[in-house]
DNA sequence: ATAATAGTGTCTCTCAGACAGTATGTG
DNA sequence: CACATACTGTCTGAGAGACACTATTAT
């Protein structure tokens, strides 16, 4: 009856449990031609052949979500994302490369989706990541997809956002694609997130447009200056300037603060 | 080579997937004298036999998510979930009952843990989820485990939260825990969901206590008056009184509305 | 009476929305 | 020049922090 913990543990059988598969899938946000786009992939193979769908896959034996995550998007879109410093559990920033050239990223978990039915094959749980990046050329197919591209959150077909036109996605993503709008909309209410989806020098303009992206409606310059301005290690002044279509615009960068106190509530 | 979605189906072998389980942990929140508390399980069995933990275990075959939360809840600790109506997939309101009086909650999906060796028997993946309920007598234990009871959130270890003396608990559990909590802090700032915490019926010196308790500081009475009644839908005179240590106080219900625009900061 | 909590009123400061106006580039 | 965008200044109203004061119970 008293049994050490030597002898459970070799006595433990996982063959008892419910067979199950663990995947990742990422929703990498950008902000492209003043739209907040979406990158999916065509799916090559069974289930759902020829629709779109997120990128993800399997998790294998030995490794971390987040680590399962960033090798998924590289196989099947060639987007690689570049760890900093171990501490991989929490949605910290990452750096971004494609096809070499680095760009900011970030990358956080944003929900579990589990639902006896969403997956034909069989019982499959999937964790889903959300990545915000900076504009980049389009990426090319990895070797699990067919084709690769952004697609702008209007032109796909999102219940939950009201949007019922629109491409089809595969799975449940568009529930997933859902949630990862809403919840980049909320990000950037209180948090200096908005700053990953730009170069890593940027406007103010430039900035203020991914507000407008990404919340759909525009803002007033002015106000949203001031208050950018004001808060605290959101932005920091580069000291050189950028042309524009109007007059030159100071460059900034990303300055240390994370949150927004007070926040940038949506109008 | 051109293969029917029927054949690849059939030909599908999950065995060729690693062996992984999944599992769901509740962190059932309330506040009890004053003080934030969470409900977790000292444990029968290995692993980490005679530690506490939270409650939860693994997810069956044809079972959604939310749906093993609760059942494992129920199992381990006697509290019961009733969901209201379908819908399982959301953070919305549910009733709880313990012992057959029925009291307010409020279940949500928190996050999802998958380092690769947070459980020494074998690959699991644990969806944890947040439950915030009213104050309730101390649940007795069910079949899964030893003995239950809430635990002040100060008395334990919890690294994140800068608590680094105090009960240390299972599996990666602390960490959960915190993160748990910090979800809690928030969620009161932008959401009605504190009032998930009390009766059905409260004052605002009952409401008023719950932030107190959950945010770790006291707050001016006046103010947080003015700002709760001030925002529509937060709460609603039900006309009676409830005596107190004072003067009685007006009894409120929760209000129809779910987000709070503007947000209570923390102070 | 005092203690304790509920509830009201008001002053001030910060800040967001609105808007006007100036600055500096391009065609 | 017109046009486009960057940038500055100011008025106003909403709301949070601070504080004083009144109200109603128990002991």
């Amino acid at each position: 009856m008293s049994e050490s913990e030597e002898q459970f543990l070799a006595q433990f059988d996982p063959a008892a449990l419910p067979r199950v598969a663990v995947t990742t899938d990422i929703v990498v946000l950008t902000v492209r031609q003043g739209q907040l786009a979406v990158l999916l992939v065509q799916r090559a193979g069974h289930p759902f052949r020829g629709m779109w769908a997120l990128p993800g896959g399997f998790v294998e034996e030995d490794e971390g979500l987040d680590e399962a995550a960033r090798r998924e998007l590289t196989e099947e879109t060639g987007v690689v994302l570049n760890v900093p410093r171990g501490r991989s559990t929490e949605g910290t920033g990452e750096s971004l490369a494609i096809h070499g050239s680095h760009l900011h990223a970030h990358l956080e978990q944003l929900r579990t989706y589990g639902r006896p039915k969403r997956d034909p094959r069989m019982r499959v749980i999937s964790v889903a990541y959300l990545a915000f990046v900076a504009e980049a050329p389009h990426p090319e197919a990895g070797s699990d997809a067919a084709t690769v591209r952004y697609w702008a959150i209007d032109d796909l077909a999102l219940p939950k956002l009201g949007q019922r036109r629109g491409t089809k996605l595969a799975f449940d993503h568009a529930e997933i694609v859902s949630d990862a709008v809403e919840r980049a909309r909320s990000k950037l209410e209180y948090t200096t997130l908005a700053t990953a989806f730009v170069d890593e020098t940027f406007t103010l303009g430039e900035l203020r447009r991914v507000y407008e992206a990404v919340w759909g409606q525009p803002l007033h310059e002015g106000n949203f200056r001031r208050k950018v301005l004001s808060t605290p290690g959101f932005v920091e002044p580069t000291g050189s300037v950028a042309p524009t279509d109007g007059r030159p615009a100071q460059l900034y960068r990303k300055g240390g603060a994370t949150r927004l106190h007070p926040p940038i509530l949506r109008p």
